[in-house]
DNA sequence: ATTTGTCTACGAAATTCTTCGTAATCAAAA
DNA sequence: TTTTGATTACGAAGAATTTCGTAGACAAAT
């Protein structure tokens, strides 16, 4: 039951599910050193910490646990798009009252976007209508 | 110092934030009673709650207050655009690999969004692309 | 077989966020 | 003046998050 339901992540689970979503299935060891890499400030997280935390993630079902050896190996349970989705979905409710369309004309509007990025997103939009014409979605 | 740096609103922040917002100035019993009508689950806001909160906000530096008055009068210390500015980035730092457009992407790609909503994106694309072919960005 | 190193489980400290109770203060009403 | 009601300050409980120390299990090395 609660199939669709994504648990939200925390910051830091979020941090251990892109390890997981860019290395695949990986060990603890894997991914504490994953992370310990990409710090950027100088903060080492301990083994223990990562594990913690990817045993709370099995336990909101955020992670899935492969037991049979005794290293154990996690990997994330749902595809990236789809949290994401779940992210930008949060962040409308939020602060941009529940309008995602809205959130995509304040990045176009007030960001700095390369021409190369503009032409990207028009031909997206092509696309979509294209779809939508089709009649098949929508 | 650290002029330009605005503190992250948590969650109750930001709702507190949008209030003042929409309402500009408010005392913390106006701010109180919208919060309680705008509620959707049951959950009764306690007067003290917003109070610590406004006060926390305070510290923060998310919000100013005048005190000319026995009933405090407090006000958003940042601009809605701006605030939102910021969240859009934080998700794209921790989500998106830091890149705002690939969340565009994201939601314009895989959601629905109305052709008059597209068009708007479309219009949008093309005042940016004007500004910047007219040399003044970027 | 013993030691050494790595692993998981678990509890709990530390931190942050949320909520509210209580006390003190002030002003308006009686 | 006394009472009543509203307000701010403050402390602290409760909840969620993050971090880590320690113990016990297991396996590899000696």
């Amino acid at each position: 039951m609660n199939q669709g339901e994504i648990p939200q992540p925390t910051e830091s689970e979020l941090e251990i599910l892109t390890v997981l979503w860019a290395r695949g299935p990986s060990t603890v060891r894997e991914v504490n050193d994953q992370l310990n890499e990409q710090r950027t400030d100088g903060k080492e997280v301990g083994y223990t910490t990562s594990l913690k935390l990817l045993q709370i993630m099995f336990e909101k079902g955020l992670v899935a646990r492969n037991t049979d050896a005794r290293t154990h190996v996690f990997s994330a349970a749902f595809a990236q798009a789809d949290v994401q989705r779940n992210l930008l979905q949060r962040l409308a409710d939020s602060a941009f009252q529940g309008s995602a369309m809205q959130m995509v004309m304040h990045v176009l509007g007030g960001h700095d976007a390369s021409s190369e990025e503009l032409q990207e997103v028009k031909d997206l939009i092509e696309k979509v209508e294209k779809l939508k014409n089709s009649g098949l979605k929508n």
